[in-house]
DNA sequence: CGGTTGCTTGACATCGATGACAACGCGGTT
DNA sequence: AACCGCGTTGTCATCGATGTCAAGCAACCG
């Protein structure tokens, strides 16, 4: 077992102190070519290599960014914990993931603080738990960036897609290709992210001046197996839907391969979030694409910019977001069904929302962005 | 700011000595009920938190496991890294990942050091670099487990798929099927597990003695978009190929689309490496299952048992696969092609390689498990 | 009742690096 | 020649926890 080397080793070899071996190691300009040439050869020599931990608990930071998520599994998430990687790496940043899987989301708050004791420079939380508030004495030390869903509770960063104006264009599609019955398919209503696709969906139907009609909404699918059996219990009603917007991709997962099983093709879809191969079934599906490694990369450059500014105003971030048409979106409802049919089909992408949006919360509320942002989707 | 709370602190407080502290934080036996209640009160009371950066200080040596693989966005990856992570937080261990990004293989070696100087318990690395041989000095402090790829110029934990017998059962299987034209397609030669998986190809193709025609045989595709382009041009040969092998998911992500655009799915295809919406496109893609889940778990085990003990011998672990036939494998060469055609049919699972097997691997040579099991697969 | 055992508890050094501050050497000034 | 200033280098303490070892104390024994 070959001994470590520390910097007393390199500095005996080299023939200096400790300290102007670290002055070395560091870049420090206040060293001579010469002693600096010394200690760089012993350093080569002996093939040494810094202790971070130690460097850590001497300056009281450690150089590693925290992220949690729900699941690695998940594309979404995998995207997103690839481009936070990327981002930190630039930075000399290491990362630490963790995810807290479906079934227990108050697991978060422990997962967090096993981050929190090995003393990372900052966090990027996908929250799950209902109320981040626990996090409020943790992020007076640690900064924390929230991703992809609002946190309750706690003014932070944060990094969103405008869930409810996505989930409003996204309906709004379905009705301006002619449908009337739309349904929507959606996982635990806990969760606030499929709350605001939820409202946006209502809000669409709402400017229709359509019904909201309780049978059409299908939610609390924990995985693609129960949307499956969500959406075919829609289908098998009296008066089944002519089109479905699936509120997030593990519905999808399921609902997709059910109509292609049952030979309900027909059916148009929306889904929220792209995943492969949605672009090779036939039809393709159609689906709001919004970036996960968008939003990684800016969660990232959040928090890097609040580990330089540790007393600058909480800001959320939203990130674009688009409607891209494949087929499965555009399919008519069955005849005696249609209605209207409006133009639009061409177009390759509906909108492209291009918005470098950043919004600052204001010190003693939540930041919110529901509002604003709804309103623009409208065409 | 809140003041950083220490052992100190909760000492002075509970007033007992900071030793005492650290006995009651690690659970030592050797304190009086009284005196553990009193600190636990104290703790309590100031919301103290050990350090993990100072503990892992003195200790020499920290509770994080590192893992290097190639691209968290590659669904493969992704799954594996979550298995990894699930395995190690059982073990209250921490995960930091890198990934390399497949541009810059020699990338690797710069991560590698990243996380070595972290002071990480274990690494478990999914090879790019073509020769592994300079982790070997690190190997010696810091325990790593190979996944995926075999390494080169190094003896060390290993797990993989035996991917010259899957290889050569993927091959089988189309020539079951009637098929004599069978391309290969895959990434870079550089990368032994397409060096293996092409082995496998070929021994499956000796063996009914059939010529090993180059011109059926496209390597080199780094991206989908390639591996699309290099499939166009297979089949636009003089004697094109009835059947593909796609060796990789990020071939078959290419080649898949490629063949519903042209409206070429008469073409039998096998792909290495299940992926989503495989079994729901037209005919759905056959293909050779191997859990990343599975890989990942495996890797943390070996690794948890190489931190218990550093001296035993490199240990090969090879996890199981299965070819799983949805239809696509299974189409017959156009009529004139048609030679023979064998059963196995409806069987829902070719094989399932329930082996459990792990090799020990010699001390002073490299681990092989090529030949033993490419063996097996004969049917 | 002295000595021994056994348990609880504390003092101190230590892990490896770095911040604060001082000493030192050298050249230039008056 | 004494002094000052400046840049290089070293000494020492420190970050927060834990291993070592010994002191302190009670019970128990002969």
């Amino acid at each position: 077992m070959p001994e470590r080397v520390t910097l007393r080793d390199v500095a005996r070899i080299a023939a200096v102190s400790a300290k102007t071996v670290s002055r070395v190691v560091n870049g420090d300009a206040h060293v001579t070519p010469s002693t600096r040439a010394r200690v760089q050869q012993a350093i080569a020599d002996l093939g040494f290599q810094p202790n971070l931990v130690a460097r850590s608990l001497r300056v009281g930071r450690t150089d590693v960014v925290g992220l949690v998520v729900e699941s690695l599994a998940d594309p979404f998430f995998a995207r997103l914990t690839s481009a936070v990687e990327q981002a930190a790496h630039e930075r000399g940043l290491a990362v630490m993931v963790s995810s807290v899987g479906n079934r227990a989301p108050e697991r978060e708050s422990v997962i967090v603080e096993s981050l929190l004791v090995r003393q990372v420079a900052g966090l990027i939380v996908a929250p799950m738990a209902q109320n981040s508030a626990y996090l409020a004495g943790a992020g007076r030390r640690t900064p924390i960036v929230f991703v992809d869903r609002l946190p309750e509770g706690i003014v932070s960063d944060a990094v969103l897609v405008d869930d409810l104006a996505a989930g409003e264009m996204a309906t709004r599609h379905l009705l301006d290709h002619g449908h009337r019955r739309i349904a929507f398919l959606g996982s635990e209503l806990r969760n606030p992210t499929t709350r605001l696709r939820l409202a946006g969906y209502r809000r669409a139907l709402a400017a229709r001046g359509l019904p909201d009609d309780g049978s059409l909404v299908a939610v609390g699918a924990g995985s693609a197996r129960e949307a499956g059996a969500a959406a075919e219990e829609l289908l098998a009603g009296s008066r089944p839907p002519t089109a479905i917007f699936s509120s997030n991709m593990r519905c999808s997962l399921g609902l997709v391969p059910l109509l292609h099983g049952r030979g309900r093709t027909d059916v148009a879809v929306v889904s929220f979030d792209d995943f492969p191969m949605a672009d090779s079934l036939v039809p393709a599906v159609t689906v709001i694409d919004h970036d996960p490694e968008v939003i990684g990369r800016a969660a990232a450059e959040r928090l890097f910019r609040r580990l330089e500014d540790l007393d600058a105003p909480a800001q959320t971030v939203l990130v674009p977001f688009r409607l891209v048409p494949r087929g499965s979106g555009e399919l008519p409802p069955p005849a005696g069904h249609v209605q209207t049919r409006h133009q639009a089909q061409d177009r390759r992408f509906e909108q492209d929302r291009e918005q470098d949006m950043v919004h600052h919360a204001g010190e003693g509320r939540a930041s919110t962005m529901t509002s604003p942002h709804a309103q623009e989707g409208a065409r």
